[in-house]
DNA sequence: GGAAAAAATGAACGACGTTCACGAAAGAAT
DNA sequence: ATTCTTTCGTGAACGTCGTTCATTTTTTCC
């Protein structure tokens, strides 16, 4: 059974090496022919470890998920905070880890398969990291709302932070300028939450 | 000066076959063959035309904003209209002409200038369409704030916005379902509507 | 009309993702 | 141990891409 420890071997060298070039050179810098520099093999071998480039890149995306979802976990304010307080926290530690991760974060939502592709389904699921942690406090803001609007109520609160967080760490367009970033989600996850509580 | 004319003729002709091939495929669809091929000169004239096909990226992303600005215009529901009603407008229309034109929109946001480059100025200002219009409701619902902190405002409140239409339109991950979708930002703007009356 | 300047052309270049024929290594069978 | 078989690593090769460039064609100006 030494064969099959040694392709797993290769294959977390391969992500590990994938990762590395995604943090410092973004989604377009990654090469096949550096990652496979990077982890000590061929180039054909990548082929054999995962399917393409692609897949390893949804690897890498779902070691990226599963620390933001720790982050998020560790920002907990403790138990006798209050919503907004959780929310507020959860917002802030998005803004954190995304400007330290700033690639690999921007990975998790520029990536792309080509067109008739699907997400498989070992990967789908580590995205639920996004919204799981918004339910508690929402669902007691709201407990008027059913189960699956609550779920969607959290998918279209993230959205919102996240779409400011974004198009500031973006650094493009109408996006907020980075120093304005933290104050500016603050007072929308407020305004959000003293929206919800007035009736609705 | 007939030099002039033809010069701009080509330019225009590429913008349109960059245009028709963005719409149709989008931008990982954009080939500078294809596009030359379809404006019917050689390879070579499109690097005579404009500087390189990121360029040719930013003028068909231009004319979107163009006709994006005057789409969110005519969705003004009358002066009379009260302010929340025109914010909900705005969004509504925002999310017609994301639906319609999904890759030359998705194309406005995904595309991304190679590391050193700037976005030259004559694109920047027209990403103005974005907000332009959330500034005049806006302000009446906050006379409290500054100029400089309305337009800081008006950008989060266009990202947010914008933020929950990406998601569900990437159709990718946590985004809300595409049938949900109206019926989920008509619910944002109005808790954030909400959220800006009750104080703060 | 002819010299000089500009623009169009498409072959060529280098970089890329992916494939493939081949050789090495490992597991199973004798 | 020795063969057979299957699996895996290898890097040259392929097709595609964006971009460049020497050359040819067209335009401009005197």
């Amino acid at each position: 059974m030494k064969t099959e420890t040694k392709r797993v071997e290769l294959k977390e060298r391969l992500i590990d090496a994938a990762e590395s070039e995604l943090r410092d050179k973004g989604l377009k810098g990654l090469k096949a022919r550096e990652v496979t520099a990077l982890a000590g093999c061929a180039l054909g071998a990548l082929y054999n470890a995962v399917e393409d480039l692609d897949m390893l890149v949804l690897h890498v995306n779902s070691r990226t998920l599963a620390r933001l979802g720790a982050a998020l976990g560790e920002s907990a304010p403790g138990e006798a905070a209050s919503d907004e307080a959780q929310l507020q926290a959860l917002a802030a530690a998005y803004i954190v880890f995304a400007t330290e991760n700033r690639n690999l974060w921007l990975a998790l939502f520029e990536h792309r398969l080509p067109e008739g592709r699907e997400v498989p389904e070992w990967h789908r699921q580590d995205h639920a990291v996004l919204i799981e942690q918004i339910i508690g406090p929402l669902k007691r803001m709201r407990p008027d709302l059913s189960d699956e609007a609550l779920l969607l109520r959290a998918r279209t609160t993230f959205a919102a932070v996240h779409g400011v967080v974004l198009m500031s760490l973006q650094g493009k367009f109408v996006g907020v300028p980075r120093d304005d970033l933290e104050t500016e989600v603050a007072s929308l996850v407020g305004t959000m939450v003293r929206g919800s509580q007035s009736g609705g």
